[in-house]
DNA sequence: GGTCATGGTCTACACCGTACACCACGGTGG
DNA sequence: CCACCGTGGTGTACGGTGTAGACCATGACC
């Protein structure tokens, strides 16, 4: 923390004001005296104020994400259960910085199902290997990993964007029990 | 057409914007010159900005969704296929309508479950329908028809998230192939 | 005929992203 | 040693934004 670079600085401003009030709270000027400089210096560090965003929103979600899939034990639901509250943890906790990772429309970003193997994503990725475990294991039915995967995360993603929309009345351990809930019903289905 | 009262000409003025262009191009001075009109004459109707973007979003949701539910048969799954079909026909085709819809966050919305029975949104309503009867006729195991309704609708809407999102790489008809797979997957269930 | 609500105008303010010109400084090649 | 130049900072300015506030024409009503 102590005499940290510009660019640092200013990351770490722009960071901080996106994870408190949201993208839309983030001006080059107030992260500029954050950081303790002109407005026009952020620009000898970054392109324009996406580019920043982009950069510093980039930068959290690899850090949090090195640290998923560690939760949980052997079997298949309880690593997806591990699974499914490292996602929360970081959808519920941090909001704002969440909904601008959704949002933002990128051109070329991962996606389905070309990139999405097991170098993809960080949550993506546990969930296709623990899904892989769970066929070999007999627990699951022989079928696509990758859209098994997708309709997990989608679901849950699905969700959690109507949660952060003020759509669901519940309070935050109940809606995670809902989440859960929803992970048992793609389980075991719903027919008769 | 002819000679509509200065409200109407505002809101098609912001509806046709916000449709083609999305919420930020949704400008005051914008839509007052193509309602004919002074910017400040828009607050003569519309208390601010967010208010005119719900007013004139809310109005043509609620009018496709008032169509919704009249396609399919008898049977859970041909209701439940027409059903996607009139939420991806919305979703795909007003992309910048259901972006904004969704990612406004309302104080006051309609919130799950409280006020998500009968009379709730306009898919959702129709699929509890679709679940409830599926349960009665025996095609669906009991369950709180009001979840099994949300798992159905909320992974449909992480994908088109995704899918809006730029994060699948398929055209749009395998697209619309995927959420049917995967609400099928739900309906059937992973397990082995 | 005075009063008042309605619906429009124009002006102005504070804020935004950023293009552009400028400059101090540290390294480096001649 | 000195000229040069890239790096990273500054200040100014432009064109955009939402909207507050004062103003005014018109028509309805007591």
């Amino acid at each position: 923390m102590t005499e940290q670079p510009t660019a640092a600085r200013i990351a770490a401003a722009a960071l901080a004001i996106l994870v408190d009030e949201g993208e839309g709270a983030v001006s080059m000027r107030r992260v500029a005296t954050d950081a303790g400089i002109t407005p026009m210096a952020i620009y000898k560090h970054y392109p324009d104020r996406l580019a920043l965003l982009r950069s510093v929103a980039d930068a959290a979600f690899a850090e949090v994400g090195a640290a998923w899939g560690r939760r949980g034990g052997d079997d298949f639901t309880s690593r997806f259960n591990g699974l499914l509250d490292d996602f929360l943890d970081f959808a519920l906790g941090r909001p704002h910085l969440y909904a601008f990772l959704l949002t933002d429309r990128r051109e070329r970003a991962r996606r389905f199902p070309q990139d999405f193997g097991h170098e993809g994503s960080p949550i993506y990725r546990h969930v296709v290997a623990a899904v892989e475990e769970g066929m070999r294991d007999g627990v699951l039915r022989e079928d696509d990993p990758l859209e098994v995967a997708l309709s997990f995360t989608s679901s849950t993603q699905g969700l959690v964007q109507l949660y952060l929309g003020g759509r669901i009345g519940l309070p935050e351990p109940d809606f995670r029990e809902l989440c859960r809930r929803t992970g048992w019903r793609i389980f075991d289905g719903i027919k008769a």
